[in-house]
DNA sequence: ATAAACCCTGCCATTAACGTCAGGGTCAAG
DNA sequence: CTTGACCCTGACGTTAATGGCAGGGTTTAT
């Protein structure tokens, strides 16, 4: 299949299967007119591409173990457990940021609200 | 006082008054040599700055009510309600997201922990 | 044989609040 | 009169995953 198909399926954009290939994370194999070609396990590893995406990890972290997790279960690959366990003090972190701010908006909506 | 003294003062780096001061937020008079000299109430007013910038507003959502709020109490300044509600609710789907994303990530990690 | 629909490789743009030079005046003290 | 500590104005860099365009080849169908 090539990468408009891929696309498609995926629901990824061609730029962004090129942005992936160009950060090692997927490969493909050429046609003769110097076309990018894909097997069905591409489409697989696109939409668990798009997962660790969208727990936040990055590209380079992502790289660091989608070709193990691809053969074997997450569990196998050490890389794993240390980058979510990173991934959760950044999200926690972040919340209680954003918490903190939601109280000081909550408090200055309501002095406004209180003072009309 | 000369911009040193007041990036002293109030914590805010040298490039970021200059910054404030490009976007409209602090205003400064010039010395004969082009030096840009503040008074006091500039001092207060950076730090007005400084607390709207911590509630994640943009250098253009305060710049729309500062002059308003350095002068009157918030509720007397109709820009900043109807802004706090729009930063409140980036706020909660942020937090929504964030809570989604952790959930994930801590149903990997036990799993990951429960398999060795 | 031609138009529509693909594909390719660069490369610039995006966001927001700064950081960090470069290149050059100014000023106070010794 | 020189050194060090200031100040100035540009202007590029930063972050990350794309969007979008230019300029050009390929394929498919009519």
């Amino acid at each position: 299949m090539k990468i408009g198909e891929l696309s498609k399926r995926t629901g990824a954009s061609v730029r962004s299967l090129r942005y992936y290939e160009q950060e090692g994370l997927l490969a493909s194999v050429r046609m003769d007119n110097g076309y990018r070609t894909y097997n069905w396990v591409a489409e697989e590893q696109v939409r668990t591409i798009q997962f660790y995406l969208s727990l936040g990890l990055t590209t380079e972290q992502i790289g660091s173990f989608l070709n193990c997790v691809l053969k074997n279960k997450e569990a196998f690959c050490a890389e794993v457990l240390p980058i979510y366990e990173r991934k959760l003090q950044e999200i926690d972190a972040q919340l209680l940021q954003l918490g903190q701010i939601r109280t000081n908006l909550l408090d200055r909506i309501r002095s406004i609200q209180e003072s009309q």
